[in-house]
DNA sequence: TTTATAACGGATAATTTTGTCCGAATTAAA
DNA sequence: TTTAATTCGGACAAAATTATCCGTTATAAA
């Protein structure tokens, strides 16, 4: 479904989070110990992340990644996908096809549509607050 | 979503089944130039395709790929997926976890179990009659 | 029986994605 | 002011996916 640098991406965000609502300020190294991914390859994803406006960054001691409190209800998992995979998800024709629309549709076209718009939907509607509301509690787990 | 050979798959098999209604047999070149793909790609996939009872093919001249119409209406979408990206489109995670279920779920695991059961629920009961018949109405393409 | 056609199968190559390394820039703490 | 911690950025490497090549096998037609 998405690439493995979105799901890392999402699994940072929702650490990161998690952290942020305690007034935590994590490094890259803590985070990826935290989501089991490799270090450098999550440096990358962190960095699109910050560059479009998702996380913060700090350099320096003491310095690291963390989320705006403020932002917590506006961030949604629609909007990291969009940064790390592109919009691919919701355009893009299911069978390939560079062209493939209402007048010139896929086989498969209508039957996508449904699909993809209700992800789409779940992807625009789900927040980064909700996701790790739900950590908080220990419903939900980021790694294994 | 599917991986670029499994594209390609899809609509080798939904070209193979509108010829296959006209009692045609199609062989690698035609099939490589009516859906655009690169011929010795889509010949490794054909291969997968019949060794996963899903097409048939001849040897020799006049030889090439066919279904059986006996079969048009239990060959479905989601076996043609299953035989070439496998079925990590169900199991798996869709944050990349090895081991996510209702016991120890990922955040947004509730979520897309609901997305994946009604793509599962599509591909299943998408056949490659129906998609054929679409093509054959001259509604739906293959190309472009 | 010979020949030409077409799928099959294995090796190899190109491209994309995933992942690593390392030095530069920044900044808080000592 | 110096040092150490940390992100940032570019180059590089490994792995996976996509794609090509070419000889082998089977078989229909000549």
């Amino acid at each position: 479904m998405f690439s493995k640098a979105c799901e890392y991406g999402i699994r940072a965000a929702v650490y990161i989070a998690v952290q942020s609502l305690e007034e935590r300020r994590v490094n890259l190294k803590e985070i990826a110990k935290a989501i089991e991914s490799p270090e450098a390859f999550t440096a990358k994803i962190l960095q699109q992340l910050v560059k479009s406006n998702i996380i913060d960054s700090t350099k320096g001691p003491s310095g690291g990644f963390e989320i705006n409190k403020t932002q917590f209800k506006q961030i949604n998992l629609s909007q990291i996908v969009s940064a790390i995979d592109g919009d691919s998800i919701y355009t893009g024709c299911g069978l390939g096809l560079k062209e493939c629309d209402e007048n010139k549709p896929c086989p498969v076209h209508d039957k996508f549509k449904d699909i993809r718009d209700e992800l789409r939907q779940m992807l625009e509607t789900t927040s980064i607050e909700e996701l790790s509301l739900g950590m908080k509690e220990g419903l939900t787990f980021l790694k294994r």
